[in-house]
DNA sequence: GTCTATAGATAGATAGAC
DNA sequence: GTCTATCTATCTATAGAC
């Protein structure tokens, strides 16, 4: 709108450079971890240097916190919308909150490592924006729903809705945050589609069977 | 105790030294991740210095190779042994399979961590000793067991004694590897023993509902 | 087996011009 | 907003005496 730097071309460069810079430091934090990635590695990996990382992050701490917010709003915000009337068929609902569940940790593969990472470091750089606050909120309450129509309906049982959200994402993002040591371990290879259908069907399986009264 | 290097008594004063080295190792490795961690600081806590790190360990990669590897032997070699014959009650066998696993999680939170911390680097530190190997076989072996009596039975359906083990497994790691952003998240604070129990119950429940033909 | 001292490389962060 | 050049600190690892 001036001479200077707020012309829109300028904006627009300027937030090309940065999302460029959060899009590469996302990929080396969760490839390398937060201590294992270098700075001028993320740089190397743009088409800008260093400097601008600190110009638009402030630090590498900073951007760290960037990037773990950015894949959770990512996740939360691609979200499917619920498939399903939390009124309708209750069964049909949890199973399709299982899917989604599962679906969406297989997909963004980068939140579940770079949340795995942030918690070696006591979730310091974990921060919880309004928006995301609001989209968990509306999945809880939702799942709530349903589970109060399934027991109004006499086919399910009473349950605690936190709990079991908690197990549903502990099954969820294991598959995607302990995939080497699993293969290593177990000789499961979590990567194949086949198998992530057969773990999809056995969490919602356990789940309906817990739920039934 | 001595004069020379080949005696007992120095053989013991190196055991013990490079055992306080690994003691202190698994302590800041899980605490701080691996590039987190400094070899200074590992010494610092030790009453050595830090060339006998390098004298025993050779360098920080088998370091932290030694540390996991220590810390799941620890784990496996401390488990309790099958209080339930797999041909007796196979319910009560599941729910003690569940609860062994889950308080060993939580008592073995420095092996959670570093698994963890493992698979951020692709697990590429991560050893499978024949011991390790010859427990975990013998578990599995006990579990499928307990599967087919249940089923013989007919107070099991058929189940993949794998993958129900990985879920029981994911459900245990994640109380402990994710506590942060469980409590930042969703405000339950998995340290506090009544929600463990609670979780021990709900898992096994779960695990039993499944299994129900 | 244990120590002091240090090599050699590299990290995060900043100065200052344009 | 973007660049080059560089500061300062620190890291892993080793040399070499005892």
């Amino acid at each position: 709108m001036n001479g200077q730097s707020a012309l829109p071309g300028a904006r627009r460069g300027g937030a090309r450079t940065r999302e460029r810079i959060l899009t590469e430091a996302i990929s080396e934090f969760a490839d390398r971890g937060f201590d294992g990635t270098r700075v001028d590695d993320i740089a190397a990996r743009t088409a800008t240097t260093k400097r601008m990382i600190y110009y638009y992050f402030g630090s590498k701490d900073d951007l760290f916190v960037a990037a773990l917010q950015s894949v959770i709003e990512n996740e939360v915000l691609t979200a499917p919308e619920f498939a399903e009337d939390p009124l309708g068929d209750p069964v049909a609902s949890v199973r399709w909150l299982v899917r989604s569940t599962m679906e969406s940790a297989d997909q963004h593969r980068e939140r579940v490592r770079l949340l795995s990472i942030a918690n070696i470091h006591a979730a310091r750089h974990l921060t919880r924006p309004n928006e995301v606050d609001r989209a968990l909120t509306a999945r809880l309450d939702w799942f709530r729903a349903v589970l109060q129509a399934g027991a109004d309906r006499g086919v399910f049982r009473i349950a605690d809705v936190l709990d079991l959200y908690l197990m549903i994402h502990a099954m969820s993002d294991f598959r995607v945050a302990h995939r080497a040591s699993t293969q290593a371990l177990l000789d499961i290879d979590m990567q194949d589609p086949a198998v992530r259908e057969r773990h999809i069907t056995l969490v919602a399986d356990m789940v309906l069977a817990y739920l039934r009264p």
